[in-house]
DNA sequence: GGGCTATGTTGTCAATGACAAGATTATCCG
DNA sequence: CGGATAATCTTGTCATTGACAACATAGCCC
């Protein structure tokens, strides 16, 4: 019989919980209601994930995954004369895309008080969506993109990190904002609207030279 | 006896559940453990709150309080010959300030799936912590403010939208990223100096008039 | 003073996460 | 080829929790 080794039983029990999370939210989740999905036990997931932040930390993971996998589409569809700015408003977009169609993802994956912060497939996927964004500012500046070996130490270029801070931030203050209801000011009809001025000026704003800071 | 009636039981109860939350995170928050520590019966919460949702309702709209105080008070302290820099400054700083002061009111003020969203408390208090943001802005364009009385009904001005989306937009996305660990490439030493940077650009950004988009 | 209602209490229930101990299968290694 | 060892899964258990119901007490209004 191999009914007692279910054999991919890693992979099932993400597929329920993220049924799950869909269907009740973070809320309703358990790792009981997970395991009935799954078919097994409900002992069974201690031995995949130690416990629920194990279990939500490879959510998380899976959630950039997501995350990046959109940001990508949403930059491949731009057409051949896109310009910056379009390039601008497709990661912005995206961003704000995947939050409102994954919310529960997007929750789980900033809340670092449920997470192993520490985990591998949290730390690198995070990296490589991180990295998408990164390119995004470097192709605004001119300046060549970083592939996954590079190692992402920007700490001698500050006026990057000052941008990268500048794009990412707001990409992800909208999107949070948006999808947790505190942008009601933005009605329906003109939050596009909103998204491609909002692009317009980020993108101008990170293509200027600015002075540093004196004071 | 005045030992059966507490007097003042709602205080107390948000009191200890202030408490609960700093020691122990929304994860290890119980309506029972803030009975206890309120010493009464541990169904006695439900008198004053509903469920779990009604309480954490009330501790964020506390929390928009809070928020908007500390807003208030960096304003506050500008001194007399600051600028619209100084100003951006002090909200971007005292928006991040309360996010890591209040790391646990923080999350639960942007977690709409866990709050009544039509509680009048809570829709009152985070309108009146967005009008200390939209107030700077309105300075910063250089006209006149809004009080709590006045409708925010600012739909006919899209420009303005504008500015308070970007200005609202970032001043969260920084400190939720920076709360939650995804800004690790900014350091410690810098982040002062990338705080005031980005109050700069964006201070410059808002003040600029902007063309409208075609596209 | 008497009723009415707000405020608290005790008791109960199903559900949960974590853990322990045992059953079953895979795999490795001689 | 076969036994040992580890990985995987199960059953059983426990304290804890949120929600609810029934009941007790006290403030308050007429």
């Amino acid at each position: 019989m191999s009914s007692y080794h279910h054999g991919d039983l890693n992979q099932a029990l993400l597929a329920a919980g993220e049924e799950v999370l869909a269907e009740r939210g973070l809320q309703g989740f358990t790792l009981r209601e997970c395991a009935r999905r799954a078919g097994v036990s409900h002992a069974a997931p201690k031995h995949h994930f130690q416990d629920v932040s194990g279990f939500l930390t490879a959510i998380a993971a899976r959630g950039f995954e997501h995350l990046r996998a959109n940001l990508r589409i949403h930059l491949g569809q731009l057409p051949a004369d896109a310009d910056l700015v379009d390039e601008f408003h497709a990661v912005i977009g995206g961003y704000l895309a995947f939050a409102l169609a994954w919310p529960e993802h997007f929750r789980i994956m900033f809340r670092s008080d449920l997470l192993r912060s520490d985990a591998e497939v949290l730390i690198s996927s995070s990296r490589d969506t991180f990295l998408e964004l990164t390119n995004v500012v470097l192709r605004q500046r001119g300046e060549t993109e970083l592939t996954a070996e590079d190692s992402i130490d920007v700490s001698n270029d500050l006026p990057l990190v000052h941008d990268i801070v500048i794009a990412w931030s707001h990409a992800h203050g909208f999107a949070h904002l948006r999808l947790e209801g505190q942008l009601s000011l933005v009605c329906e009809e003109v939050e596009a609207q909103v998204l491609r001025n909002v692009s317009k000026r980020l993108s101008e704003l990170v293509q200027q030279r600015h002075d540093y800071p004196s004071k």
